[in-house]
DNA sequence: GCATGTGAATGCATTCACAGCA
DNA sequence: TGCTGTGAATGCATTCACATGC
């Protein structure tokens, strides 16, 4: 299969681990490696991996595997890693704070460049990066003077709909919510649910003694 | 279908989900939900909740729906979230302090009773709730004075496994892992991969010009 | 010879559509 | 009548197994 779309949304979801074991491989001055290693390092079986990266194009060498270089850097066009994504946080409490603090962003394309709160207590405050806190009443503009492209929303569950209706006003068309709440947005709006309590249910599901009823 | 295992795991993936939804029936009074409606909240189809639960048993009353507080309780138990389950936090940076504060847990049947951290400058800090933070080298006996069941690994990539592994060989079976990295461990552990930069690319190749080549 | 790329086969998950029951 | 529970149908995803090409 070649370039053009129509990448199962699974085979997606596993791009940006097989590129963080290709950078960990390029790290290590690795500079072949075959699908059964990357297997290994990202967790799955050969034949998923090379029918993954046969729905981005040929980058592979028959009888030899690929190039980690080339593979790299094909992966982050395909997951547009190109240029780093500025970020806007919403909701500067700890875990919002916790967030623009986290170097693992920085690390693998992102920048956070604006945070929002509605408190009155804390808009204003200089935090750092040489960032100030701004009230949500400036969105759209601190959109277009930052450039911003994603947003993280850290606010209550109660308020997270609404905060997202004017994130999306802003102009803004993809969204990381922790807020456990379902968003109802416009269908060209990406959002990816990041719920700490439902990971851990999961979890404690896996802990039952085996016969709940 | 009725009360025996063989619940397929993305079935499991949205039983938090729903339970969720019910739970904000519940605070609105309601008393009677059909399939349609959960599915509204949960943002699936009628015939996709229908299917789900049956798998967990016939709770429903045909003509009406299903009894909000009795499903509510149904799901909680096949979650095994009859009682609250206490979690150890490991890695007292930023995110492992804004999760320790987070609220959203005990609501939701969890509560942070230890924190663990190898750096000597926290190592025997008091923290809220009474806790204070311990080395990893109690790790084992921390788990059995409280009663730990699910570990919060919150420590940088390059330490994580060895940080599972001491948390596997202290008893605990269930991790959520916030470390960009892999965790190799036995079978009978469950692990969750929380990692927001891999959630972040996702965003970013929506974003993406459609014609990456 | 060796490892990719890929049709074909298998296995899950979702959706349909309706029988069964309050 | 109205809505559940569920086989049957469809649609995805994974795995197999081998032809293809270095």
């Amino acid at each position: 299969m070649s370039q053009h779309s129509g990448v199962p949304p699974l085979t997606i979801q596993r791009l940006p681990l097989y590129l963080r074991c290709l950078i960990q491989l390029q790290s290590q001055r690795v500079d072949v490696v075959n699908s059964q290693r990357i297997a290994e390092l990202a967790g799955t079986n050969a034949a998923q991996v090379r029918k993954d990266l046969s729905y981005l194009g040929e980058f592979g060498v028959r009888g030899l595997g690929y190039e980690v270089d080339s593979l790299v850097v094909h992966l982050a066009r395909w997951l547009g890693l190109q240029h780093t994504r500025n970020i806007a946080i919403i909701g500067y409490g700890r875990l919002g704070a916790a967030l623009q603090g986290y170097g693992g962003l920085q690390d693998r394309g992102f920048l956070v460049t604006a945070v929002f709160d509605n408190d009155a207590e804390k808009v204003g405050m200089p935090i750092s990066g040489g960032i100030v806190v701004e009230s949500m009443d400036r969105f759209a503009e601190g959109v277009k003077e930052n450039n911003i492209e994603l947003a993280i929303i850290t606010v209550p569950a109660s308020v997270a709909q609404g905060i997202a209706e004017t994130v999306v006003a802003g102009g803004v068309k993809a969204i990381l919510n922790f807020a456990p709440q379902r968003l109802e947005l416009p269908s060209d709006v990406t959002v990816r649910q990041a719920d700490l309590a439902a990971e851990l249910q999961i979890l404690s599901y896996h802990l039952r003694e085996d016969f709940g009823l």
